[in-house]
Order: structure tokens, then sequence, then C-alpha cells
DNA sequence: GCATCAATTGTGGTCATCCCCAGTGTGGAA
DNA sequence: TTCCACACTGGGGATGACCACAATTGATGC
């Protein structure tokens, strides 16, 4: 995993120097691309921190380059800089996901709290994907016949009646009953049921 | 429960009377105010709809309007209007969670648009609150004790655990979570887990 | 062929859950 | 005072969950 950073993507070099320098002050790493392509070219998926993004650059502006992200499923949340701004375009941006929306010039103190959260925010969620993730791969380890007893378990049937419906005996589906808890890391069907609740599945 | 309503809150007659001309031709009700203070007065915690609000008006703002109606926990979707927005504004008020803001002169069908999907929205949180209040409602009809006892089936916890927590015998704890099974409308510990999971507590 | 794994079934037993029966004590409301 | 809701306790029995031990079949791969 890469550390967290905030990602400057600006063609002006005065900017992406001063913004640099104003986080680091506040110990927030960052790194600077000069142009929105050299920004999407090098991108990760595993990129984390948070993105500030120029809206007028040279070449691709950073709406077509917000919309690139957005195809790629980046999850880092956005910032935009821009002079000259418009209400629809701010709006259009925020709806779309962007997490905030400065027009230059700007209070220096107020973007570094806005990347802040950002980066707060993003931490968060890796926080939760990183147990998203880990429930998924037990997930994947059950065999297709353990993820039927297991759906059949999170119903709240008795082990006859599953057995009942998958033309089984009760026996069996004890075992793979037992196989679920074990692959899955947990001692009871209520744990299991807490486990997959809030992401279903 | 009162009826799904686009209120329409603008000091202005004619645009109140066109608003709701528009929205009447694509079957939506509407209701309307004509200041800010009159809405205020009249609102109800049970509303359910949307909100259109007019930025500039006489007395009171649409901004401190909006204000008080995240004070009072309004939760209807709100959709400004203005003619003389300003970008800040605009960022201000989606990230306080308005759910569109449109500059005029705007577009009638967008306009329409955007309020029949923020009615939609307003429905299925309206669904979802319902099942919630059902699941709150029959959390407060449990005594204490059953509480108690309900949260530390939810953790995992055998009777026999229970019981030794609480100081009392095995068999009450089980008559508690007979109870407590009979009350919330359950079968067994999993469905309990489930119904709880995505709310919590 | 041999090893491994998924899926299957069985015996026998322990422990937990659930429901029937019945009873005590306390504090508040009618 | 009487009545009721609540918390508490008990026995006994039916059923379900879980575990250790033991074993067969079929598919996949070396």
């Amino acid at each position: 995993m890469t550390a967290p950073l905030a990602h400057i993507v600006d063609d002006d070099e005065a900017i992406r120097d001063a913004l640099t320098w104003l986080l680091r002050t506040r110990n927030v790493s960052a790194r600077t691309w000069s142009s929105a392509e050299e920004f999407l070219a090098g991108w990760q998926p595993d990129f984390n921190g948070c993105i500030v993004l120029d809206i007028r650059m040279r070449e691709m502006s950073g709406l077509e380059c917000f919309d690139a992200l957005l195809e790629r499923r980046n999850p880092m949340p956005v910032i935009f800089l821009t002079g000259h701004g418009d209400v629809p375009m701010a709006v259009g941006t925020l709806k779309k996901g962007a997490f905030d929306f400065l027009e230059k010039p700007f209070d220096d103190n107020a973007l570094v709290d806005v990347v802040i959260r950002a980066m707060e925010s993003d931490a968060r969620r890796l926080a939760s994907q990183e147990t998203q993730a880990t429930v998924s791969g037990r997930l994947a380890q059950l065999t297709p016949r353990e993820q039927e007893v297991m759906h059949l378990v999170l119903a709240g049937k008795f082990n006859k009646v599953i057995a009942d419906e998958l033309n089984i005996s009760m026996r069996t589906v004890e075992v793979h009953r037992s196989r679920v808890f074990e692959k899955m890391g947990v001692r009871s069907a209520v744990e299991l049921a807490q486990l997959l609740a809030p992401g279903r599945d």
C-alpha cells in the first residue's frame, strides 16, 4: 500500500510549489503533476489521499480529467481549484462526487483544511474497504455448496430444513455450516449475520 | 401521513404560479408559500416531497430558511433557485446537503426533472424510515432488562455466559430472550441480528 | 496410479435452545 | 387493598447445534 499523498495537478509550476510548501508545513505529503495527462498516466488504483485539481489547464482540463477518473473508479476525494468557475460547473462537479470546489484566490489555510478533511475521509474509506476486502476474500474461499448452505443459514432456517431443501442429510449440512464458520472466522450464526449485514451480498 | 408535495417558496407570485402549473402538467402536486417565514410557520415534521426555495426574498432569505430547516431536521430535499448566486454559495449549500442549485433563467423541463428526482429520493427516504420506525417502536417496547439481554445475545454470547454476567439464572435469561424474540417479531437470533445490523444501536 | 479436495453420510454424545409446567417478590396504578 | 407488569427462579423434556471419530465417492492434478 502506498502512503497517503495529496496529488496536486496543475500546469503552473508556481502554484504547484506554493501548494506543496503549504501542505508540507502542515505535515501533509504532496506529489505534483504538471498536467492532467501526466497524472492519468501515472495514476494507480492503490493511490490514496486526495487530488487537488486545477480546472483550466493547457491540454486536458480538470473537468475532463475528473470524468476520466470517475470512469476508472478513482476513490480519492477530488478538490477543484479554479479562477473562472461558474455555478453550473461547481454544482455539476459536486453532484458527481467532487469533495470541494474552491475559487481563486483562496485562503491558504482554508485550502489546507479542506485537503486535510479530504485525506481523513479517504483514510476512513480505506479502512472500511479493507475490512470489506477481508470479508470478500473469505467468501471467495467458500465452496459453492458452502455458500449455498450459508445463505440458508442466514435465512434463519434450521439444519433440518436446509437438508431437506438441498436433498442432503442433516449431517452434511452440519459439516458445511461448520466449515463456513471456520473459513469466515466467526463462531456463531449471529456473528456471521453481523459480519455480512452491512454489505449484504 | 400527508401526501407528497413540492413546496414552492418564493415571494414572486408570477414564479409561484408558473412553477405550480409546470409541475401540475407533469402530475406533481405543489403547494405555494409566499415567504420563508410563512413556510417555516406552516412547516410540519411529517411533510414529505421536496422544497423549491428561492434565495433572494424580501425578508428572510432562502439561505437563512435553509439553515432554519436544517436545525429542525427537515428531511425533505431542498432545491435552490437563484438569479444572483455565486460559486461559494452554491458549494456551501450543496455541502450542507442541498439537493440542487439552479440559476435563473432555468430550463423548465430541467427543473421539473430535478423536482421529480428529489421527490423520488424523498419517497425512498420515507420508505426506509418507516421500517426503521417499526424497529425503533419495537425496541421501545422492550423492558430495560430485555434490552440488556438482547445486546449480550447480539454479542454472540451463550445464555450461560449472559446469566453469569448479569448474576441471574440461566432460566431467567431464557425467558428474557424469548420475550425479546416475541416482541421484535423474529424467530431466531440470526433474524434479530439482521434486523438490527443496518441501523446498529 | 496416487494425492488432494469437495461433497457426502453415519454413530454417539455434549451442550444450548426452547417451551411446557409452576412459583416468588416488588413496585406502581386503579 | 387489589391488581398488574416486571424481574426472577425452578424442573423436565423435546429439539437443534456442535463435535470427535470414521468413511465413501468423484473430480482434478502430478
